[in-house]
DNA sequence: TTCCAACTTAAAGGGCACTTCAAGTCAAGT
DNA sequence: ACTTGACTTGAAGTGCCCTTTAAGTTGGAA
């Protein structure tokens, strides 16, 4: 079953795919599509078997954590082409690639934050207005409406015509 | 092109889907495709076309906000069922519903945190170990490994060989 | 009345990220 | 030698979220 090659002790110098998978907590399906779509690579045996170096397992924790962050598969392709594919990274590499997705965390952290605020401030003041309610009008809201009553609870303070 | 019916001025009671496309910012088709979901309701016209309450831009509204947040729609739905179909909603009802989604919003902060110190720290430290970071063991890498050796940039501290 | 843009439907298509399947090959133990 | 489990491939299937298309109907202005 193990199919390390030189050392029998604890750690192979290459993977199988269900080694990988199993390390890595991803399916050798989707392995096998991400070497299609070129994000891993792997060497092969005499008898066609794919071999994974050992840091295939930090490309994949790398695709893991953007896929878990949201990004597409082609981005997180992008960020991982900073990372060299035949050895581990230097320290410099690796610190390259982890900030760009630094800046992609603190921009999706900040959008969540957005939500967040706008969705209790709906709460706090009540205002369930669709015309200035945060909630509708994401971008603009704050800036197009400076004033005005401020109804609570109904769609319109004129116009009591229900449907 | 005007639908409404019939105030002529600047609130229509009830918006045709392409007005309502314009005002959310969701194509017609998604609305249909909403619709038939039943995440959104519509009265029809003796002719048959869709017409929308206003508040209707509410729950498209909300629908936008859980698919930015990763949700779902099934999970949106449910949400959504805590918002009454004909009416605005009280503001308990809302209260209830924002929250709901509060603690959905407060879970991913946290969680691209912890991706975000676990990738600064895998930067600070240098630490690129296979073993070790906390990167490639999300979950018990901390908890598994107190100690031990702080080797950096390689995969392995022993075992030069390379491939 | 005529015209055209906007609307309707059901069905098919598309992108993404995989998974499953079928049919076969390889590796290792007995 | 034989068996069994792990591996290989390409193609098709799946689930989600829509979009596009085709063919026809409606609504409002000229």
């Amino acid at each position: 079953m193990l199919a390390s090659v030189a050392s029998s002790s604890a750690q192979p110098s290459s993977l199988t795919i269900s080694e990988l998978s199993a390390r890595s907590g991803v399916a050798p399906s989707a392995l096998r599509f991400y070497e299609g779509l070129g994000l891993i690579t792997a060497t092969r045996t005499a008898g066609n078997q794919r071999r994974y170096p050992r840091h295939a397992l930090r490309r994949v924790a790398f695709i893991r954590a953007g896929r878990q962050l949201g990004l597409e598969l082609r981005e997180i392709s992008e960020s991982l082409a900073l990372l060299p594919v035949g050895r581990a990274p230097t320290r410099a590499q690796w610190s390259r690639a982890a900030r760009a997705w630094q800046a992609r965390i603190d921009a999706k952290i900040a959008e969540l934050q957005r939500l967040s605020t706008t969705l209790n401030s709906c709460i706090g003041c009540g205002c369930l207005s669709l015309r200035r309610c945060a909630l509708y009008n994401p971008r603009d809201a704050a800036a197009e409406l400076g004033q005005g009553a401020r109804w609570l609870l109904g769609d319109e303070p004129p116009d009591p015509a229900a449907e």
